[in-house]
DNA sequence: GCATATTTGTCCGTATGTATA
DNA sequence: CTATACATACGGACAAATATG
């Protein structure tokens, strides 16, 4: 037993020095993986030796990788009674949305003259489209989240980039509570694309107003649903 | 000398649960304060040893409060090195500024019909102009920092309250290794008392545009400073 | 409301790996 | 290249809080 044991153990440890990253850090992108991906829904309490059991790190380790997930605010950490998968109120659904027109409509209006570097957005569409029709209606989301993380892109801010990531991935935890997800994707598809097409023609100003639209709706239908969900 | 400990460490237990918070944080918090007055400078290493037994605390916790405030970017983290307060380069000020006129700006741009609840601007300014008249120019630095903080709070969103307490407290390390404060804070005062009067006056427009050119000033007298202090 | 079991909070000792004088 | 110092990670221990019956 001690073996196969060793053997899990120099796995996980060559996939952490390949990246050079810790274990608490290696740890702590496993769950977020986890939870991206809705294996574990909010409200899922982890356990510290369950986890810690699972992926075979220690209790210490596990409590670091807590930390950093905790402070992206995937998890509440209650005191003495453990982490928790976040669940979103409403406000913070509002939140988000404030937040989302804040800054993809800055990062619009902060453009120059154009052209404008559009790959990222242009290949996030397509993936789009390409899952539309393949009805993988979670790989819808994950493209329009894709795309309007390319919109702040735009911006060239790090700062920025990394905000917006972690605003995104709490959005994500309201699309697992709900189903129909194609309702909540696939709409947004073709909106994406008219912003790409209004971008490549140049006109920035008319994009801007294109998103404002496509935010104000999303988030009324999101928090319709949402609401409903939690009763 | 079991007594003695003993002691502190009850004080310590107690001011933590105090505010309901873990050990962890409350050493961060510590950290965080200290880094703020400028008691480590960036640079400075802070060794799990030196600071675990001068707080009283384990490493454990310390790693735990240690991974806090690297996530903050307030710390870097160097494998098997250690986490030393962290040093600026130059992009990262011109990102720091980059950040603040897009949410600053976007926060005036929110703005809807005068009036604007603006005391807590008031009371930044007011707290400002004291400070110079008392040659404290650490805390006219301070004053300015909670002057733009409140600009950002008229956007009501509690995610870029805090997006911008972290960017400032970064920018915070920069004041840190400069000499001569008083050149960089006694001059923005006024103009924060200008873009405060803007706004009373119901010119949301006007004091946006107040605000570019006092970003655009700023920042280009900090990097000029920072460089040639970097050397 | 009470007693018990479970889980977290914290600390410590130690083995190993890594960086640096 | 060796030695030293230090970070990394683990596991065990006990106290304290919480959950369960």
């Amino acid at each position: 037993m001690g073996d196969q044991e060793d053997v899990l153990h120099k796995l996980k440890e060559d996939s952490a020095r390949q990246e050079r990253t810790s274990v608490a850090e290696w740890t702590a992108r496993v769950l977020r993986d986890r939870i991206a991906e809705g294996l574990f829904p909010p409200g899922t309490r982890l356990s510290e030796d369950t986890i810690g059991g699972a992926l075979n790190v220690s209790r210490n380790t596990l409590r670091e990788a807590f930390r950093l997930l905790t402070h992206e605010r995937l998890l509440v950490h209650e005191l003495n009674r453990g982490v928790f998968v976040r669940i979103l109120e409403v406000e913070d659904l509002e939140d988000i949305y404030r937040v989302r027109r804040l800054i993809e409509g800055a990062a619009l209006r902060s453009l120059g003259q154009p052209p404008y570097a559009l790959d990222a957005l242009e290949q996030a569409v397509e993936e789009g489209h390409k899952a539309v029709e393949e009805k993988r209606w979670r790989d819808v989301g994950t493209a329009n989240i894709s795309f309007h993380q390319g919109i702040v892109a735009l911006a060239g801010s790090p700062r920025t980039d990394e905000l917006m990531r972690g605003i995104l991935a709490e959005l994500r935890l309201v699309f697992h509570v709900m189903d129909d997800p194609r309702a909540f994707h696939e709409p947004y598809v073709g909106r994406n694309g008219q912003i790409l097409r209004t971008l490549r023609a140049g006109d920035a100003r008319g994009a801007e107003r294109v998103l404002a639209a496509y935010l104000d709706d999303s988030q009324r239908q999101l928090v319709e649903g949402y609401a409903r969900k939690l009763g």
